[in-house]
DNA sequence: CGTCTTGTGTCTTATACAAGACTGTGCGAC
DNA sequence: GTCGCACAGTCTTGTATAAGACACAAGACG
């Protein structure tokens, strides 16, 4: 007979650390077990015990620091937008976003929040409109639509104060919510009144339309952000490795 | 006093391995030693060996098959496209791109070329002007600079029959040239009579514009690559992990 | 304020076995 | 005799274990 489970052992192990995390039985910011002792706890050699923990640490959920011990990561500001802010100045440096929020709402998912949110056709979703200023002028106008089911009603009271900074931070110390990964399309568009509006450009000015789905250390799709940029003074930058 | 090199022994092996492959001495698809002996050759354990091995594995540079051995990777034309091909269909679907080259000269690099491929100002340039189509349908308008010096005479008289496929395999086959990075910043742009002409698209529609850097296996900047993407019908995709 | 001790992660080595891939042998069918 | 197939042998990479030297951080102690 073979093994129970024929994925190689470091790989489970992997899964075990990773659900300790997202359960929350492992909490933000705080250290976990020393590598022996959770290898033996485990049941596990020292060395498979780092090969997952390497992992862990690749996806951003574990901080390890040599002489102090390993952490789980804090999302902090400054993370997130190192990972998920792919906006840079026409120097090819990030750039320090402040939000204005414009508009909160709640109301039945559309055909395509649905589809990438993998929600039933109609089931609630919270929407948060807002606007990123880069040095003081309006460049992104956007749309963040949340399963209402992910976020309940705790939303609405935090309204901007919370939602201002970097979004994810606040999902993931208010919901529990781990955000690791997201998937971008984009294409070009050309600017709407309603866009003219918030980012102050003539009607028709070409903008870069991001839509991001993001998904949780579980692998639920968490969020659908439309984003308009407006590239006369930034770019999006990627790297391929 | 200190080692010598400070750098850990398995970086060591993996640049060691790195300059066997940039060099030539190991060519492209060939076997590389088996683990034991090559560690023996080297004077270090199996383990580190395999370190430096996962490293250059995740680079692209080899392809570690159990059972098989370790090949030098063959840049196929395929794994090109993978790898730094991110247009998509509006199904999500990778698309199969067919080329036309409408245009091949060579001249003195321009401003932004000279910066971008680190070139000094003046040094001579090969441009060559192409068209992708998918679908039947022509979508990007491209300019592909390259130096000069990193691509002798060799690159005319071949002309359209090698370029038409993905252009990298030809480096790699034909210069010895291993592409391994790219950097692209992107924004929005509106078509110009050219890009008209090219792409069948009224003037002014918004398309994506794509500025991409590609390094070779020793970090020297070896194309500059300049995309506009009609994005009616695709998509560029992007993960974030 | 420097030094020592302790606890932590990091690096390197060594060994054993598992699993995939190829080769050749030998047996049986025809 | 020759073809075809099963199977053992052997070479490869992949997984797992164990042990020790080392480097870094923090606090205790003098």
């Amino acid at each position: 007979m073979r093994r129970p489970d024929a994925r190689p052992l470091y790989v489970q192990v992997e899964a075990i650390l990773n659900d300790r995390i997202v359960s929350g039985s492992w909490k933000s910011g705080q250290a976990i077990p020393a590598e022996p002792e959770l290898a033996a706890e485990l049941g596990v050699s020292a060395g498979t015990l780092r090969r997952a923990l390497a992992g862990l640490e690749r996806r951003h959920l574990i901080e390890r620091r040599q002489g102090r011990g390993t952490y789980v990561a804090q999302q902090t500001s400054q993370q997130a937008l190192g990972q998920f802010f792919r906006v840079r100045n026409l120097a090819g440096r990030p750039v320090e976003p402040e939000t204005l929020i414009t508009g909160i709402t709640t109301g039945p998912a559309s055909e395509e929040e649905a589809r990438r949110l993998r929600l039933a056709p109609g089931e609630a979703v919270h929407r948060i409109d807002r606007s990123r200023v880069f040095e003081g002028e309006p460049r992104i106008a956007e749309r963040i639509s949340l399963p209402a089911a992910f976020f309940p009603n705790l939303l609405l009271p935090l309204a901007p104060k919370q939602l201002g900074t970097e979004i994810y931070v606040h999902y993931r110390n208010a919901h529990g919510i781990i955000v690791v990964q997201a998937e971008e399309n984009l294409s070009a568009t050309a600017a709407t009144e309603a866009d003219s509006a918030v980012l102050g450009c003539p009607v028709g000015t070409p903008l870069l339309l991001i839509e991001r789905v993001t998904f949780d250390a579980a692998g639920r799709p968490v969020e659908l952000r439309v984003s308009r940029l407006d590239t006369r003074a930034h770019r999006y930058a990627v790297e391929i490795a």
